[in-house]
DNA sequence: CCTTTCTTCAAACGATCGTTTAAATAAAAT
DNA sequence: ATTTTATTTAAACGATCGTTTGAAGAAAGG
């Protein structure tokens, strides 16, 4: 009778992160069809069932690993949203201002763990192309909140804009940042190396550039 | 002995037609995990080695299939870029001409696609991010040539620009270009239905700009 | 006609998947 | 020390995958 244990185990939370750590390097490195529970568990240098064990499911272990790296970004987002507007007081903020917020943490997050084999970005990208039920859940209970303190934070500073403008620009600008990221790793490609991929730093900084000032554009005719 | 068959016979090719386009839709609908080659041959009303017999292996019937989806578009691409061309003669192109060749194709595929179950901007932004090898190799032949003439052009209009900030900024473009579209049906999502994922043609324009305005903005500071 | 070639078919092979079972082991509680 | 609970283990189950086989059926050439 153990549905929620109140004194777990010092070993068995320790597999369960193991668990969780070979999960999101399976995914990051071999994509959605190369996470099997058997990786997992051999990756994680434990048994098969200990996984079914831990997590019940294959989904659910997908599911915690993924809001487990998810969580920490967008509490980084809302934190940084915050510090901007304090630095803007009685102003509305500049459209850099909120993309950075929405991006920065993002990039930090990468350049601290691409030399782990993790791979936050193509885990999130991949959620988004993926049309699996389970990942379609984790769009709404992860973004949906975000997305909607973010479009209220752009309709401050944009408040003569049209609506219609503003939702399908930030539609955008979301879609870039995920797509560069996840694209990455091929920019060295035709750039004939002129380009590091590693240079997230750099990235970032290019990146909210270019969304702002697209976004920016799109909603230029006011109503 | 029947490596190509000259004299094709009138069946085989409906039913290899009917495979490709049922793989098209297995793809589109059920993601790449969706698609099986007993899967293929049960929605074409034929048999599970027939599929085999007329494409060799599943990697086969996959790799034709996007071929046949992206050729023609790409070609169309190549001629708008041609048609624009004609229209500034010994003037370089605006920015905005060059990504409207980019990106308009898709559009039009995507318009003229939507009623079916096909999804030509799943398949792609998908083949994007999966890892599997044989994708890869899709975008290096695909897409490979078709950069390199884009990335020219981008060079003609704006030929005091930083090479780095050009590739960087053609990057993202692309990147929101197929983000964009991958994540499409799920604008209504955050706008409340006050956007309709239908009005391809809309997007499509209102991605120009905000693309060629991003591009413009990254690229703005000269060497 | 018969023969040849192209196409479809039912059936099976071997591999791998997620999940489950039941027994063994380790740690905590009493 | 003994019971209880938590964790790990080996083994198997049923399902599904890509691929292959060998024979039957259909269209063309002789």
């Amino acid at each position: 009778m153990s549905l929620s244990p109140l004194h777990t185990r010092a070993n068995g939370q320790k597999t369960k992160a193991r668990l969780l750590k070979t999960t999101e390097q399976l995914f990051a490195t071999k994509g959605v069809a190369g996470v099997t529970m058997r990786g997992i568990a051999q990756l994680a240098k434990t048994n098969l069932a200990s996984a079914h064990y831990h997590f019940g499911s294959k989904e659910g272990i997908v599911l915690e690993m993924i809001k487990s790296k998810i969580e920490p970004i967008n509490a980084k987002r809302i934190k940084k949203l915050a510090d901007a507007k304090l630095k803007y007081p009685n102003r509305p903020l500049p459209t850099t201002e909120i993309f950075r917020a929405l991006i920065h943490p993002v990039g930090e997050e990468v350049e601290k763990q691409i030399k782990n084999k993790s791979g936050i970005i193509e885990i999130i990208s991949r959620s988004f192309t993926e049309p699996a039920r389970f990942l379609e859940k984790i769009h709404k209970r992860f973004f949906g909140e975000l997305s909607q303190i973010f479009i209220t934070e752009l309709k401050n500073s944009h408040p003569t804009a049209n609506e219609e403008d503003l939702y399908w620009n930030y539609h955008f600008a979301v879609s870039s940042m995920l797509g560069a990221l996840a694209l990455n790793r091929r920019i060295s490609d035709f750039s004939f190396g002129k380009c590091n991929e590693n240079a997230i730093q750099d990235m970032t900084e290019r990146l909210i550039i270019f969304v702002s000032n697209g976004f920016e554009a799109g909603i230029q005719n006011k109503k």
